[in-house]
DNA sequence: ATCTATTAATAAAA
DNA sequence: TTTTTATTAATAGAT
């Protein structure tokens, strides 16, 4: 009967967890919901449950949209500034840029190696890549292998049954976090690209015959 | 003392209202917080607060772009497939990465445009590019030109130096939105970088001493 | 799903 | 502003 003190922390249970996740996913709706009426505001919630992969978006996902899109239409009103307020602003907009344009280059890395594997998931051979794609390719998957697995965890379904190996490559610090905050600030691979990752690995024969033999299994549920 | 019970509606006083507002905003993102760190869950809060005209996004802007992110990445189920689905499915994503890649390229081109024009602005010199960086640069500039020329019609408003006109006309368009829809189809121009290249041309003898000759006037308010 | 002991959030006062 | 406190609201565990 009586509840113990939260201790807030990982509830170990795997079904309680989720009981408890459901349960303050919709306190936390409803809050929300509270005080849009109570105030000025829009709210928006938006999760991802690695465990159920379940993606909410309240109160719903066009709004959400809407929301980070005001975030992006907000380059505040630079018109009326002097000439101090200028230079500070310069240096603020360029490191704005920089840290954009290096996320925008690791989504180009990342599509570009995502295409990559669709060639040849429709028959382009192995052996006809450059030594240059195949190392990309091979860098690239283990470091999202590494990435995976931090954010999958030990007791997670989808882990392997065996450790990646393809590892000659460790990424380095910078090349997995790159913004600061406290814990590891590992970008979330895409989905799709765990989708595309699994059946490459998998099904592709080519693959397993140039011996890049990395097989986990995201599907055995 | 006695707290009055809850009527849940608009609070009427507007002091009362955003300290409700900012107190039950801190009590969401507390809230959320616990519920990310007892079960696998990702959360993400975002707010717009019409009255004060704040925005908040939790625990950061990024986050949030990500998570919206999952939301465009996932094609319904594609677990349960058969071989047949799965090579039009194989096609569909072949096409949208595609697509995605040509519009991070872009991206990407922009985003070191503006970086190179900024380090210009700060102090590096013409003269101190490479052959190829001032012919990128050009080029993108009278890219860049003749799409803003297309999208304000055909009055030529570069050469009026007395109309202010520019900063309201540019549609408010992320740098990440994927175009499509009807309408010529030409990306807007991001409203940071229509800022910049007005400075730039407007402010920098380095640019003029080229001969690139090439001023209009945005800011003529 | 529903209930209830308990903790946690919070509106108003200090 | 921050801190305190009375009260309501959320919720963990049980049914």
């Amino acid at each position: 009967m009586a509840r113990p003190k939260l201790k807030l922390a990982w509830i170990e249970d795997r079904k309680k967890r989720n009981i408890a996740c459901q349960k303050r996913m919709k306190g936390l709706m409803k809050m929300a919901e509270e005080l849009t009426i109570l105030s000025d505001t829009k709210a928006c919630l938006t999760f991802f449950n690695r465990d159920e992969g379940k993606l909410v978006a309240w109160p719903s996902q066009e709004e959400a949209e809407s929301l980070i899109e005001r975030f992006y239409a907000l380059p505040e009103n630079q018109r009326n500034m002097n000439a101090d307020d200028q230079e500070s602003y310069i240096k603020t907009i360029t490191k704005k840029i920089e840290k954009k344009l290096e996320h925008s280059r690791k989504v180009v890395e990342e599509l570009e190696m995502d295409h990559l594997m669709l060639q040849i998931q429709n028959g382009r051979m192995l052996a006809d890549l450059s030594q240059t794609e195949v190392e990309k390719l091979m860098s690239y998957a283990s470091k999202k292998i590494t990435v995976l697995t931090r954010e999958l965890g030990a007791e997670h379904p989808y882990t392997s049954v065996d450790e990646p190996f393809l590892g000659d490559e460790i990424p380095k610090a910078t090349d997995v976090a790159p913004e600061g905050g406290p814990g590891p600030c590992v970008r979330p691979m895409r989905r799709e690209s765990v989708y595309l990752m699994d059946k490459w690995f998998v099904d592709n024969p080519e693959v397993q015959k140039h011996g890049m033999g990395l097989v986990w299994h995201l599907d055995s549920t």
